[in-house]
Order: structure tokens, then sequence, then C-alpha cells
DNA sequence: AGGAAGTAGGACGTAGGACGTCCTAGGCCT
DNA sequence: AGGCCTAGGACGTCCTACGTCCTACTTCCT
């Protein structure tokens, strides 16, 4: 007789328990002493469970107050993808470029139907924040990021523009604890302008080869080697 | 004074372990009891960051034995996309299609590539898969994923190819969850048989509308509404 | 009466100890 | 040499007690 795992097999009927009751994001849950009545067991295996589930943000435990419903927002994977790219296992800078890479695909064919399909106001947007990213300020970086969540939002897919921004927030970390040189601000803000340029010419061929120009770039910044890659011997400042 | 969660800053004292340790994935671990002394907490306290940090498939317990270094599979996030898809919040047909809006803009562009570069082998090798998706057994729904994961391992990005085969289960899973009707087997199998052509064709863009014909087919089943969704008030059998 | 301070209760957080279960390694027997 | 078996280590579960935090209600002052 095979033993699943206590813990394991109560957080799939804490599962089970809010989707069977339809229970929306932000609606109370059972508390701990009532689901160790209901299930069984001591409150220990209950909240070994419910820990697992809210480090997927499944459940969202407020000290004092209560356990909730969770929105299983992006958030939760930061945690995993950082440590899956900081991890060695792989070279660590294939790990940086495979979230790059990831990025690229995602965002290049989001362009492509934004492009295709967008309010006017859109540009608009996009153009205030490009005016905010030459501005060498803390902002240049906000902006930035809302930038691309802009995009990502017109095009209306919450996963994808969900997963874009965890990539991106993840990869500045990451890119961060390297020590990796900032790239100036100008020319970063130079090549945003050309894919709104692209996007307002509602053309979709221009406009994913703006985006592919714009990743060229940031890789081109990686490979320059001015940092030696983390974890594999020597970390950065050398020996 | 904010008190930021106990178990939650042990999770990020472990995790400082195996990263400044430079533990690689299958390492051992230090003790429960050992993290106990270490870090001055009750073993309760360790064993709830662990726990979190096990559904996110950063660490690998194994009773009896120890506690190891995970390798952040991506077989971790089968319980949150799962979930994420399931819960209500959005319409949930939404959510099945913001998972196949990911996998084919993911998959195009990685479509496109492998088109402008890859082993002869690999066309070989797809022809085999088609072979087996036109018997209706089992199996040809593991060619099926096969199929994909053998153009997405042609890339050689490892995150992308873990994420469409995280999307592929889940939405399989969800699908199969809603009672969708299998699709015929002799079709897929067309249109999969298009996708290689395009391939061998070495041609990004034929093989990019190769892809999105295939998505659409799939989506077009969705769409064709043979069950009402779930979660919004009737469940598929009727009240 | 209206509002602000105080308080009681509920719910999660942490601690410590005991015992069960499972695994591996090493000694022992054949 | 090879297989069995046991001792010890390590994780799994349970129980109990107390600390901390939040909410909502009560009470008291204006």
């Amino acid at each position: 007789m095979v033993r699943p795992q206590r813990s394991e097999e109560i957080s799939k009927q804490i599962v089970n328990l809010i989707v069977e009751r339809r229970l929306p994001p932000g609606a109370p849950m059972p508390t701990e002493i009532s689901l160790m009545r209901d299930i069984g067991v001591s409150r220990n295996s209950i909240r070994e469970a419910i820990k697992a589930l809210q480090a997927l943000e499944i459940v969202d435990v407020r000290h004092g107050y209560g356990t909730f419903v969770g929105s299983a927002g992006s958030e939760a994977l930061q945690t995993w993808l950082l440590f899956r790219t900081k991890s060695r296992g792989a070279t660590d800078l294939g790990r940086l470029r495979d979230l790059l890479e990831v990025r690229e695909m995602i965002e290049t064919e989001l362009t492509r139907r934004v492009a295709l399909e967008h309010r006017a106001e859109l540009i608009t947007q996009l153009e205030a924040c490009v005016a905010r990213m030459k501005r060498d300020s803390d902002d240049a970086l906000v902006a930035d990021r809302e930038f691309h969540d802009l995009i990502c939002a017109e095009a209306g897919f919450d996963l994808a523009r969900e997963l874009i921004g965890l990539f991106w927030d993840v990869y500045r970390t990451a890119e961060g604890e390297l020590g990796a040189p900032a790239s100036t601000q100008r020319s970063n803000a130079r090549r945003h302008q050309v894919i709104i340029d692209a996007l307002a010419s509602r053309d979709a061929d221009v406009a994913a080869e703006a985006v592919h120009r714009h990743f060229r770039e940031v890789r081109k910044r990686i490979k320059a080697g001015q940092y030696g890659g983390f974890g594999e011997g020597v970390p950065t400042a050398g020996a």
C-alpha cells in the first residue's frame, strides 16, 4: 500500500473544495480548526498543506484574520523562476538567455497582433513611456516595464501579459545580481520608439522585426561579457 | 516594526544557502534538525518553510532519507496553472483560450526558428510521430505531445520547451475535465503533417502559417460549444 | 446620538516534545 | 561473497500550549 504523502493529499482536497464550491478569489476559506475536523488530521498537517498552496498563491493567509481563496497570480512564480535562473545545473548565462528568448517569442507574436489591431490611444500612451525613459531617472526602468505591459495588455491575453511581466521582473533581478551594466537609456528609448512607429504603421512584419532588433541589442549586451557569469567558478569580480 | 512572516524569511534563507554554496540539483541539504539549530527556530517553522519550497520543487524531500536540492522543474507549476485555469474569476473559456494563445505564440516563433535551422533527422522523427497519431490508440495522444516537444527541443531553449510541455499537459487535463470531445485523430494527423512539410521547406513564414492553422482548428473545436463552460452556473450536464 | 477608545474572542503563528514510518548503511549469518 | 537483519538517522504526524494579530462589539466620553 502506497502512502501518498498526507499533506499533498490534503492540498488536493483543499483545492477541490475551492473548485467544487466555486469559491471566487477572495472568498473566505474554512478555518484551520474546521478543516482539521472535516478532513480528520492534525492542525500541523493542515498547516503544511496550506503552506504549499500559499506558495502558489492558491490561498491567501492573513494572520489573525483568516484564510482566503487566492488568485494564483504570477508573482507566485517569481521565487521559482528566480531560483531556476540562478541555480547551477546548466550554464548560467544559458538560463538568462532562455528567459530572454521566451520573452522575445511571446512579445514578438503579441506585437504582431497588436500591430494589426489596436486603439489609436495606445500609441499616445507608449509615447509617454518613451518620454519618461529618456530621462535617466529611476523612473526610466518603471517606464520600460510599463511600455511592454501596455502592449501585452492591448492584446487582451491575461496569461501572456502576466508571464511577460514575470519574466521582465526576474530578468531584471537576476541581471542586477550579476552586476550587469545598465544600458544607456538614450539608445534604449530610441529602440522603443522604433517599435512604436512599427505599431503605428500597422504592419505585423515590421513590428516583429522591431521587437527582434530590440532583443538582439539586449542579447548583445549580455554576450559582451562585461561580467563572466556566476556559479561556474569565478564570481563576477574574479577569484 | 514589521514582522515579515517567519517561515517566509526562513524560506529565503534556505534558498540563499543553496545559491551561496552553489549546491547543484540533487545535492544533500542540511537536516531539519541542523537547520533548526543554525537558524534558531522550531522544527515546525523549518518544516513549513521547506514545504513552501517543496511546492516549487526547489527542494526535494525524501521520507526517511533526507532533503535534497531540487531542479525547479516545470511540473511544479502544474497545480498552479491548473488551478488558475479552473478557478472562476474570469470566464472559464477565457482561461482555456489564454492557455492556447500562449502556446500558439511560443510555438509559432519556435517553429519559425526551427524551420530555418534543424537537423534533417528531425523530419524523420516527426514523421514517426504522425504515423503513430494516425492510429486511434491511446498512444496517439502521447505522440501528439512528443511531436510538439521534439520541435521545442530542436530549438534548444529549455525554458520554452518546458513551458510548452506544461501548457500542453494542463490544457489536456482542463479540457478533459470539461468533457470536451476528442478531436478526430485522422484530421489531427493531417494538420501535423502540414507542419512537417513546412519545416522541411525551411520557410519560416510557411511554417508559422501552418502552426497558426493548427491552433485555429483547436480553437474552433472549443468555440463549437459542445460544452458550455463550467463554473458559470450549469456544469456540463445541465442542472 | 455620534464617535473614539478599549476589550473580548476568534484565527493564524511559533514552540517543544513524543512517537510513527521509512530509508540506508553496516554488521552478522550462511 | 552474498543475502538478511538490525541500529540509527531523518522525515511525517500528532498533541498541547502560548504568542500575536485582526475584527467587531461594547463602553464611555463629548
